[in-house]
DNA sequence: ATTTATCTTAAATTAATCTTAAATTAAGGA
DNA sequence: TCCTTAATTTAAGATTAATTTAAGATAAAT
């Protein structure tokens, strides 16, 4: 397991690596929050700890910024601060856990380990083209800060689009990859689906990502 | 160390904070069951003190609705009585330890850092997650000051959702990690308890935490 | 063994999505 | 240009999927 801890307290930064370390958790620590800020996107950790209390950059704001980011690694608090209303305001600023000081090392060893088995089955998967990013796992497409969200056999339709960019694809390629060979739904099916996606697109960017090919098919430019 | 002393006799109880201040304890004085019912939840106790009795909430009911509220907080019973039934009563209800009146402030002391220094049995294992926090323990959904009670097949919905947040989990990707993947369940069965789940968080805060996305699965927003 | 809690199934209801038809618009060829 | 054909658009109807309820089955606890 590789941790980052982001920790400005000398004495306890240099106990925590070696005691971590000492239990095969491999340890990067960085000694403010700008300096955990750079690490965190130069190498992939299993989890990110930060101290609540850091010079230049806290480990709250820290922890916003990231969340700010869609960074979505797993995050635990470290807190000298007991009262109810900062562990809530941690959590909420999305962290997923919180370790109260002083702390046993054991405990926090626990909770790295109980961080790190919530695998997530789902890698981020992806189409992007022009600014556009067809997202497999929301069934969602995104441009900019927009998003719309788009139905079974529109995603479909447009990811077989976008997976061919720049091809023109034909009518009944499209319809029997979509809706099956043996089926026999009218093909003007397809052009109320395509008719749907274009009004889809435009509301992101007000442009047509898709041409006709007349006589031949449609086509992802 | 900070605790939560509730003990109706004014003269100990001013002792007591006195005293235990010295040997640097931090006492926050409840002069009755009722008032550090409220006290419970306000803050952060290393161990709550309470009194067998007392008007208003004895320590007793008060031991037994917290933990019938699954408090996990180490609670010590003062008592005049010294039958064996009761203590056999107060630790059957949750106490952590005992301690007869009268009592020697030292071994007050002593108690109070041993309970501090036990191990928590269960480390705690949440996951949290815009407020909700869902806790592997007691099988449990919390938000705010309001929690409820989870099933097995609930919990692991939840949990399987939780974890993968913002992710659209197919149904049948869902039915295959809660059901085994040779089960011949009904795939109804999925959605009844989508159901339940949504019932029980929408006690909670009125929300809809689970989203579904048609002809695919399901979502934890 | 009996009660209680939880899980599963079936059937009815509701809602979302898909499909069709028909009218309209645009493109290409005689 | 006009006619033919292909594509677009709209809205309504059909279909499928999801929700909900309640009752029956199973498993757990007493």
């Amino acid at each position: 397991m590789k941790i980052l801890l982001a920790e400005d307290d000398e004495h306890l930064g240099l106990l925590l690596t070696r005691l971590l370390k000492r239990q095969n958790i491999n340890v990067k620590w960085a000694k403010d929050g700008e300096e955990a800020y750079e690490l965190v996107y130069k190498d992939n950790y299993d989890v990110l700890v930060f101290d609540w209390m850091m010079p230049k950059l806290s480990g709250i704001d820290l922890l916003k910024r990231l969340r700010g980011e869609k960074h979505q690694g797993k995050i635990l608090l470290l807190t000298a601060k007991d009262a109810i209303q900062d562990r809530v305001a941690g959590l909420n600023s999305g962290a997923d856990d919180y370790l109260v000081k002083p702390f046993d090392v054991a405990e926090l060893v626990a909770r790295l380990y109980a961080l790190c088995r919530r695998k997530e089955i789902y890698t981020s998967n992806t189409i992007n083209h022009r600014g556009y990013v067809l997202d497999a796992n929301s069934y969602s497409l995104n441009y900019k800060d927009k998003s719309v969200e788009l139905r079974a056999k529109e995603y479909k339709l447009l990811e077989f689009l976008m997976i061919n960019k720049g091809q023109i694809i034909p009518r009944d390629f499209l319809l029997d990859r979509i809706w099956g060979l043996e089926s026999d739904v009218t093909d003007n099916n397809l052009d109320v689906h395509i008719r749907m996606l274009r009004k889809k697109i435009s509301s992101l960017n007000d442009e047509d990502l898709i041409t006709t090919v007349r006589g031949v098919g449609y086509c992802v430019k």
